[in-house]
DNA sequence: AGCCTTTTCGCAATCGTTTGCACGTGGTAG
DNA sequence: CTACCACGTGCAAACGATTGCGAAAAGGCT
């Protein structure tokens, strides 16, 4: 890229006008000669002239205008529940950085949940112009934001869930699978009783990820009744300590937990440890997320890992794709995760009593 | 089940001409009646009926439109260098708490470190018309994205950064602080000869803590020698590892080690565990930030919490003001961190031989 | 050379809002 | 009773870009 460093007295953004009466032409010329799709109609001559013109007085087009005029400016609205929450940077720079590419740009907003809250935030972002939308926030049925988004026809991309609603795009993990590799694992490692902190299940991932625990059970012909799930409330370090306790007043009846979230494993091995239950050796664990240092704690967290990145990289690029497809064809991608084995589960010591 | 996306018949926002018409005055006497700062100058009947007819069509304003009439979007721009590291997300979520609240959007853009891209992207915000910009990416001399701003009138708000420019304002962690409460903690704890893992010296964090450091040993009488402290190329894992092991082939001279940065002192974990030395038994290891988690690694890492969050909405706040008083005056306000002790600090066990 | 097609460019409307100005009331002071 | 003021509204011009339409210039063909 040749860069040239602006005029020195950049006080006002220099407009097309300005560049037309620099060049000696009418604006009109002037826009179709900077835009890429009508350059053609313009003679070569002039658009040369033009874009030296743009060049010399720094010209940066007025995306406000252009918005205004279009009715589409190149943004895209993110809806997260909490940019704090770790598992959410990597979308987003998954996201930004497709964006970026593709010249678009993204507005954040944090919901923390609120689902009015996320309308509003959907209204809001249609008056700024939002082409698309792409929302990690969990599911709940009837969600006011995606019903917002239909109504006022603009796409939208969800990311880690997915709705029945007819023409949505989604990019999801593959948690039946991720489920599955964890089961086998443990299975390998000699475990037959298995328990599940099951997520909130009026999310996404909480129900899919309870249901392929069952499945996967079943499949490997294990025993399994209602004690081995606990339902959590919320995918939350506390949370996590109010099902392992539950969990355990039931009797320790199994050897290994798989956690549907690494901050349920991580509130797992508060109440396990005072519980004096080691892990692995009187129980493994496996956590799913891989959040950043998990590899560091104790025991270092067998867990799976999910494209985060990839994620939202794809999500970006279906979301620019309906944008620009003259016929925008929903379609819904999904990403493997990747088992991460390390410290916290190791062999079946005992078998069941 | 036959998936059809409805005919671009959007159905289209309503605009404040509609609404004129449905209540039966002009559209800039809606304009004024919706805008508090002029609606003294409509009869309050009308306001009232304006403010209906906004309500029931659901009027939300178009703030590109606004935007370019007015010249202010009402929009701030953050940089940083990389969402993904976690010391950023509080930033953020603070700032765009108390953004919001001022009814501001904030646009956020990942530098990676790019000095010319910086430039880029001021130049693209600028194109979107923000008001203002919040940055939080490391300092260079003469950076071009600062200049950027100054010439072409933007206020700026830095973040963790000073710099010589008059007329900026920034908020800043009292790294002093946190480092004389850092070595006052290990010296409580017996130490004598503490090491430092120096930061980059090309940010302001790397330079102000290494030299409150330099300064805290002189304050408490301890010896420093050259040998004590080394610098890291970059605030990760990696250039950890390499400073440790600088540190180490000087010999193990020391019995405590601040680490500029959690990041750096994870890396000391490491290769101290490698050399068989043990924290706390061998090193006592102070490191900086915070960071998730790091409360539960082996050992539990002590260290200085930063008011990230706080920082952020302080940002914000200094930022809205510059935008709206008259006289926008510059000025830089500095939290206090917070010491964090936990396992990886430990009494001197033994004198320096 | 005349006519027709293509290329190249100008004209003017438009997007939704804000805002300086003018205009009309009613009321009060002179 | 006139002149003046304040108050409440309407009028119309911006803001900067895009774009359908038409016109002029250029080129091709018989």
């Amino acid at each position: 890229m040749v860069e040239k460093t602006p005029p020195a007295s950049a006080r006002k953004a220099t407009t097309i006008k300005e560049l037309a009466e620099h060049v000696g032409v009418h604006v009109s010329t002037v826009s179709r000669a900077l835009n890429p799709e009508t350059r053609n109609l313009i003679g070569p001559a002039v658009v040369k002239k033009v874009l030296a013109a743009a060049d010399e007085l720094g010209y940066v087009p007025n995306s406000m205008a252009a918005a205004l005029r279009t009715g589409q400016s190149r943004t895209v609205g993110i809806l997260i529940p909490d940019l704090m929450n770790p598992v959410f940077p990597p979308f987003i720079r998954g996201i930004q950085d497709t964006l970026d590419d593709a010249g678009y740009t993204a507005i954040i907003a944090n919901s923390d949940g609120d689902k009015d809250y996320e309308r509003d935030i959907v209204q809001k972002m249609k008056a700024r112009f939002v082409a698309g939308l792409i929302m990690a926030t969990p599911l709940y049925r009837g969600d006011p934001a995606v019903r917002e988004c239909i109504d006022r026809h603009i796409p939208v991309v969800l990311i880690n869930r997915a709705i029945g609603e007819a023409g949505i795009s989604a990019v999801l993990n593959d948690d039946r699978a991720g489920i599955i590799a964890a089961v086998d694992h443990l299975v390998r490692l000699g475990h037959r009783r298995i328990a599940h902190m099951a997520g909130p299940q009026a999310t996404y991932t909480g129900m899919t990820r309870h249901q392929a625990f069952v499945e996967a059970m079943q499949a490997y012909d294990l025993p399994l009744d209602d004690d081995q799930v606990a339902f959590a409330a919320g995918y939350t370090i506390p949370a996590g300590h109010e099902v392992m306790r539950a969990l355990l007043s039931r009797g320790p009846a199994f050897t290994a937990l798989i956690a549907a979230n690494d901050q349920l494993a991580l509130g797992a091995l508060d109440v396990l440890s005072e519980a004096r239950l080691r892990v692995p050796r009187d129980v493994s664990l496996v956590g799913f997320n891989d959040m950043p240092l998990v590899d560091r704690i104790d025991p270092p967290l067998t867990t799976l890992r999910i494209q985060h990145y990839e994620m939202g990289a794809q999500a970006a690029r279906i979301l620019l794709e309906e944008l620009t497809a003259p016929k925008p064809e929903s379609r819904t991608v999904m990403l493997r995760p990747e088992l991460v084995v390390r410290g916290s589960t190791g062999p079946a010591l005992r078998a069941r009593p």
